[in-house]
DNA sequence: TTCAGGATGCGC
DNA sequence: CGCATCCTGAAA
């Protein structure tokens, strides 16, 4: 069932303050939504993952490496950090305190705005895998590096407050399996059960929270 | 299962 | 320049 986007608003800029740990679980549940000339595309943020440089390896601000690429993420957090990985581009939140260069990338979303818009630009009609990783979800909702520093409070592409999922697991983070000790960190989070994230972890996995 | 695509960054 | 990467779709 399609939600009506029109009756939604963005989150508060303190909700996206939290410190980076608290944040990416907290951002399940929440509503992506991106408005471009051609409609407006949302999902259910399903899955994510939290980088905390300068001492995660896995995270491109490792070592507080400032590039053009992760300037963003030593600037005001709340606001996108877009960038290009193959023919790839995916989309992280950029949280931690100023100076502190950290993030939350969001791996899957369950579509429920502009469906239609959705499986016309990822050319396929399959329910599931149109948006059930970083990559794809970023071609269906629209994100690309325009939205590059752009604060998540506000049009066209923001974060609004979701329904609270019933139950969290975190574990391993995905493909950063060169990354030494970092590898291990239980720093992914997804939605218990979400059918749309993007792989289903068994093994190692940890239950934060269940609601009764 | 392997592999290319191809932006970005780093080291030689 | 060569190589690796927070990925994906197609081929074998």
């Amino acid at each position: 069932m399609e939600v009506n986007i029109n009756l939604i608003s963005a989150l508060n800029e303190d909700f996206l303050l939290q410190p980076t740990l608290q944040l990416a679980p907290s951002l399940l549940g929440c509503l992506l939504v991106k408005e471009t000339e051609e409609g407006t595309a949302a999902g259910i943020i399903v899955e994510t993952e939290a980088y905390i440089g300068p001492m995660d390896k896995a995270a491109h601000s490792y070592n507080n490496r400032r590039t053009k690429r992760t300037e963003i993420m030593f600037h005001h957090p709340g606001v996108a950090y877009t960038y290009v990985m193959h023919t790839h581009t995916l989309f992280n939140v950029v949280s931690g305190e100023e100076g502190k260069p950290e993030a939350v990338l969001v791996r899957a979303v369950e579509p429920v705005a502009g469906i239609d818009l959705m499986i016309n630009r990822r050319s396929m009609s399959d329910s599931v895998n149109l948006t059930n990783g970083p990559g794809k979800l970023t071609k269906a909702l629209g994100i690309n590096m325009e939205d590059y520093g752009h604060p998540l409070t506000k049009k066209p592409l923001f974060i609004a407050k979701g329904t609270s999922p019933e139950s969290i697991s975190s574990g391993k983070r995905i493909g950063i399996d060169n990354s030494g000790e970092a590898r291990d960190y239980p720093w992914r989070f997804w939605i218990t059960g979400n059918r749309y994230v993007s792989r289903h972890q068994i093994a190692d996995s940890v239950k934060l929270l269940n609601k009764s």
